[in-house]
This record gives C-alpha cells, sequence and structure tokens, in this order.
DNA sequence: CGATCCATTGAAAGATGTCAAGCGTAGTGG
DNA sequence: CCACTACGCTTGACATCTTTCAATGGATCG
C-alpha cells in the first residue's frame, strides 16, 4: 500500500534506491507498498506526509503494544517482528514483515496498538501519521481503496496462519514459513532458494506454535531429506517442489 | 461498524427493533455495527444505500469463496461462520458471526472474497455495498474511520485466534471459545451463563484446530467439574470465574 | 580463554488424534 | 403412532506426535 521513504535531505543522488533522499516514487518497494499505482502527484503529496524514517537496531522497538496509535510503517530494509501478549501473559509472535510491508494496523481499532513491534536486524522504517492517511484519502479516493486492501490484506494473511496452525503438523508449519519467506524474497528479486532467516529459531517456534526442539528437529529432517541446508539462520531450498509438497500435505 | 437494516416498506411501526422497517437509527444492534456515533443525517445516509437484505436458512451461503467481492454484511439475526480452504483442500472456519458483527472485509484485498460463509441457523443480513461505503467515506470521515477501525478490528481478533491456536491447550480453547460467546451474547443484553450453541461439534472442532471427539471429552470433563452444564447444543456457565481462569491457564 | 547465548540431540512423558463402537435425538415413511 | 434410519455426539482403547527435561555442542563476545 503506502510506502514511505525516509528522506534526508543532506545528501545527493534522489534516483538511488538505496539513498536516503529516493522518494515514493522511484523506491524499488514501492510496487510492494503500493499494490496499485498512483498518480505521480499523488505519490508526491504521499511523500510529503512522511515523517523522518529512524533506522533501528536490532532489538530495539517500534512501537509498544498499548501505545497510543499514531502511524503505519513500511519496512524499507531489514525485518521487524510483531508480538502481542496472550491472556496469560506469554508472548506470541504474529508475524514477520520484510522490506516493502506495512505494520501497525492492528492500532486502529482501539486507538491502541495491540502487539509489540522489535527489528529483528538493523531495518530501515518509513513512517506515515495515519491522520495523515486520513485525510489525504478523502482526496484521494485510490488511496483510500489502497489502505482498505491493505487491511483486508492482513486479515487473509491472518486467516491464513490460523488455517496453518489449526490443521498442520510441525513439518507442514516450517515449509509454509520456509515458502512464504521465499516469495517474499522473489518479489524483492532475491534469491528464492538461498537466503538468511532474520528470526531466531526461538521467534520461529513461537510464531509456529513450536517448541525450539521441534523447530529444531525439523529442520535437522528436512536437511537428511536432502531438501534443506540448514546452517544456524542461512538456508538452501535444494527441493522447492518437495517442501511444497510438504507444506500442503500432498505426498 | 455499519450496521445495515433490511428495509420493507410494505409494514409500518418503523420503530420496533424486530420490525423489517427498523432503520439503522433505531436498531438495537447500532452500538455494535456503529461503535462510534455518527449523526442522524448520516445514519439516515447510510440507511439509503443499503440494499434489501435476504434472510437466509441454515446451511445457505451468504457468499461463497471466490465469489467477487460486492458488499460487507452485518449478522442481524441468527449466525453463520466463515469458512476458508486450506491447501490441501480442507475446509478451516475462521470464524463465527453473531447479530451485530460484520463479515466480508476479507474480500477486498483481491477483490474476490477467499471465505464462504454459511448460515448456521436462519440469519437476516444486512447488505451494504462497498462502493455505497467508499463513496460515502469521502462525505464522511467519520464513516472512513469506522469501516477503518471496523477492518482493524478484525484483524486484532485473527490475532487473537492466532494466539489461542499457538498456545493453547484443548480446555483453553474451548474455555476461550464459550467466553467468547458469553460475552457478545451480554454485549446484545442476552445471558452470559444460559445460551444455546450456533454451531455443531464439528464446527468448534475445525475453529479450534481439535477433532470433534477432543471437544466432546472436554465438554464433559468441564461438566463433571461442574463448571458448566452441556445438554447437546445448550451450555449452562455455572462457574464464570473458574472458566476464566481455564482459559487463561491461571490455576 | 571463559562466559553466555543459541541450537542440537536424546529419552521419556503427556496431550491429542485415530479407530471403533455405542447412544440419543430428530426426521421419515409405513 | 410407531419403527427405522441417519446424523451428531459421546466414550473407550490405542497410536502418534509434540513437549518436557536434560545434556551437549558450537558460535560470538568481552
Amino acid at each position: 500500500m503506502i510506502h514511505i521513504q525516509v528522506v534526508d535531505t543532506s545528501r545527493t543522488s534522489p534516483h538511488c534506491a538505496h539513498d536516503k533522499r529516493v522518494s515514493c516514487g522511484n523506491c524499488r518497494l514501492n510496487t510492494l507498498c503500493l499494490p496499485l499505482s498512483l498518480h505521480i502527484d499523488d505519490i508526491d503529496r504521499l511523500n510529503e506526509i512522511v515523517q523522518r524514517g529512524r533506522p533501528l537496531q536490532k532489538g530495539e522497538y517500534l512501537y509498544r503494544a498499548n501505545d497510543r496509535f499514531t502511524s503505519l510503517f513500511a519496512v524499507r530494509s531489514g525485518a521487524v517482528k510483531a508480538t502481542t501478549l496472550s491472556d496469560n501473559g506469554e508472548e506470541q509472535v504474529t508475524g514477520f514483515y520484510l522490506p516493502g510491508e506495512v505494520v501497525g494496523m492492528e492500532g486502529l481499532a482501539e486507538d491502541r496498538y495491540t502487539n509489540s513491534v522489535v527489528a529483528l536486524e538493523t531495518a530501515s522504517i518509513c513512517e506515515i501519521p495515519f491522520h495523515s492517511v486520513e485525510e489525504l484519502s478523502v482526496k484521494i479516493p485510490s488511496l483510500q481503496r489502497h489502505i482498505f486492501q491493505l487491511m483486508s490484506r492482513e486479515i487473509t494473511q491472518d486467516q491464513q496462519i490460523i488455517t496453518l496452525l489449526s490443521k498442520s503438523t510441525a513439518e507442514q508449519r516450517i515449509a509454509t514459513l520456509l515458502l512464504s519467506i521465499s516469495t517474499r524474497n522473489s518479489r524483492r528479486h532475491l534469491s528464492a532458494t538461498s537466503f538468511s532467516l532474520p528470526m531466531s529459531r526461538t521467534d520461529i517456534g513461537n510464531f509456529l506454535g513450536l517448541t525450539i526442539e521441534t523447530v529444531s528437529r525439523v529442520f535437522t529432517r528436512l536437511q537428511k531429506q536432502g531438501i534443506l541446508e540448514v546452517n544456524r539462520k542461512d538456508i538452501v531450498i535444494n527441493d522447492l517442489d518437495e517442501l511444497r509438497s510438504i507444506a500442503t500435505g500432498t505426498e
């Protein structure tokens, strides 16, 4: 949906995607944040409402549960995880967010965030104040629709996770997560078969409703079958098709 | 968020909540559909865009997965369930919707519904075409915010379900579901401790990621502990506090 | 080099699933 | 009106998967 850039006026060369001065208009990720195309002037207007992005170090919080809701955040580089507290006070990872993806939408309902979002590695973030989105949405109907769609997509994704947790074995869950990361990488024109996991085994287990021991054992098993190569956080998928059939349970 | 009434001009007495001619303005459920209050004229405008509601019989579909997205639907009476297909083709119940609650928001993302929604018992539904919502949202900023909040609420609820499925035992899941229904009933000024479940054991198990045998055993166990009385679909909660501590795992 | 954190591995226990049988209620047809 | 059937629900015995507990290995950092 909205992709907001960190704008640093102290630098030059505005057309390099890595440059902090890059605008939403020439950001490499804008097809992800803005799945439907806006007019050039609308993108410029978006640019204007973007607040200064702040690079987060690993472990730093973007926001915490119960903080007042102010903004949506687009991940520009790095990765973050969202967590919420369960009834008994345990932490539950509700999602991992990679470059081009947007967090914070859960905060609207009660005007406070229900999740905490923390950097899994150094991450630069584009922040867009929601009141600006609301104002701009009234002027740009297609932007309003983008926001609706962005939230709707979050709903469908959460429902897919519900299905995953409700129906699947440990192997299916992990295969599905790996495929999800693989797909999201290839959308960003990165390798679909070779990548580094930004999250720990603990995070994976927490997210997938498994213990870290089970996560570890599944990785080992998939490696012994020759489907994966696992070296700490580095993953190489040797047999994408086989991983898919494990994920769907079609064996 | 939006509560839309079935309008039947052939009848009279517009102020009775059971009457089909009742308007959004005097519907008993409007504090649920419209969590924030709109101005009187805005509510009238809402009324105008509402399309004729259709009463569904048990087993009838409101819409099916892959149908083109057109509308949001508010449940006025009865109950429906939403289901989606998992990767391997199995059905997954993603939610139960009671009077005052809204379904269909997941359809926006891809302009097609990803869920199917079917009546669990005779249900009357208020339908609001989404293009009308979009147009009206531009004129009524608070309506735009209502829709955003409604979708955000669906996100937080789905994330709570994720937490439930990821972390909880069979007893916790069922206790939580019962408490959820209890709470939603009391919001509608119905009994929080004595009600009839609209869904089958199969649906409960499917939703909670359990087999029907496990669901049945948990009901039996809770009954033997004196916390519940279970008679097919009829539930009486004898010890709400104890049920709460089971749900949270605080025992 | 030692301490610490994260990950892996093994053995045993526990929870839920599977398979199978039986029960009750509701609906159907004689 | 009764018997029969079908369906949903319950219950038991056993199998399976994941967790729990415990120990070890390896990498990173001071």
